[in-house]
DNA sequence: TCGGGCGATTGCGCATTTTCAATGCGCCCG
DNA sequence: CGGGCGCATTGAAAATGCGCAATCGCCCGA
């Protein structure tokens, strides 16, 4: 994905600065930024990194989507965590481990590019960006165990209406992009065709509303009640 | 549980020493132990915290069994980890957060009671601790996505073959005691009846003995053969 | 404009799982 | 020793999801 460097950051303006790893950070760290954090646009498919690979940087999520999965012992791949604007990826390279998943973008994402040689140094010195991190990797788990509870149960329906309620929580418009239904699919343990068949049925019953090309307008409160019942 | 209290640890000569959050301490930080940690026995069916409750400890599992569930909007459970030997459960208590599950006891447990406010101050000064503690994060991390995977992914018949192979993954004797129908269900996502049905079905099949009341001898070979195909 | 190509959708038969209910089994308590 | 209780097992019908293949729609490049 080198092929897509768009410049260097300029970490102590960054537009996301507050909710970002480095919002604890104080004049005095940023001077110790020897060398500068590339930024990189990414096209959806772009491969950020593979499961087993041994890296030594993190990413921090600036805009976009990309998702993690897993390779599963007969081919197919399960998805197994959505990762979005402020979110880090890659975190397993702090403790000197390979990646987990196979990190590829979803939408056209932008990130920064985190070596684990700074953020370690910084950690080192700075407990705000220390703490910074664990509640990273306590986030990833409480989304890891939603993930479990809200698309890895119930029937197809119940977690399409799930993943789709959750696609829009924190838009006020309630709208949302759909991936493809088999990234769909992959997502909620269904198969690329139970997938189509629920989300076509979603829009016959108008809980789901076309407004653009890929972009839907959702029912909310009938959607909510198909997912939790 | 508090009525199951077993005395006092003497963390400095623990068995699990090696293998325990404390692994890395030094005799420097043995001293700054004030207050000595408890420990408990606890009996199946005790409950060490719910979800949503403000705690202040941590549990290190020194033996034994516990279940991480959480309630569905429909009542019932669904379990998102199983927690064993030299485990440690409540993490997110470190970020002064409540806990995200219920914690029950499935087997006789012993564990150790560790107050959040000795972990931090120990933390603060003893760099290794805090690398632990990022590992058991990531460990935590890394169970979760492999729940998903091969837990909630596939049919009943594989789900359950990769519990059990799971539960023997160490034992040498391939050998392990088995749950209520209802507590497999509830970690594969499959009902209670679903869940009998495929172990007894594996049992007549002679994929599972039972050597004593309620511990079976696996076949691991042909149950592999069952759980990746 | 035409021919592919790709992904979504759909039909259909089959397999699996759920659901609800009945039955069986072992164990504890009186 | 005889319920009663909790849990596992089983049956049977209905619902759900899968697998495979055909079709459709749309966009892109020749």
């Amino acid at each position: 994905f080198k092929e897509a460097w768009a410049g260097e950051a300029d970490c102590r303006n960054c537009a996301l600065r507050s909710s970002v790893l480095f919002a604890g950070l104080e004049e005095a760290d940023f001077e110790r930024l020897h060398k500068p954090i590339d930024q990189f646009v990414l096209q959806p498919g772009a491969m950020l990194y593979y499961a087993g690979q041994q890296g030594s940087q993190m990413f921090t999520i600036r805009s976009g989507l990309v998702k993690l999965s897993q390779l599963l012992p007969d081919g197919s791949q399960r998805i197994v965590r959505l990762m979005r604007s402020t979110d880090i990826i890659g975190l397993e390279t702090l403790l000197d481990q390979p990646y987990e998943h196979d990190a590829v973008v979803m939408q056209r994402t932008e990130i920064c590019a985190l070596p684990v040689a700074v953020v370690r140094e910084l950690q080192a010195r700075n407990p705000a960006l220390h703490t910074e991190l664990l509640a990273r990797w306590q986030r990833a788990l409480k989304d890891a165990d939603e993930w479990i509870t809200q698309l890895s149960t119930g029937s197809a329906k119940q977690r399409v209406a799930r993943l789709l309620l959750r696609l829009v929580k924190d838009e006020p418009s309630s709208e949302c992009e759909l991936f493809g239904r088999e990234d769909m699919g992959a997502m909620l343990g269904i198969t690329t065709e139970t997938a189509s068949r629920t989300v076509a049925e979603f829009k016959r019953q108008s809980l789901l509303l076309e407004t653009s090309t890929n972009r839907f307008l959702l029912d909310v409160p009938n959607l909510r009640l198909i997912a939790d019942l």
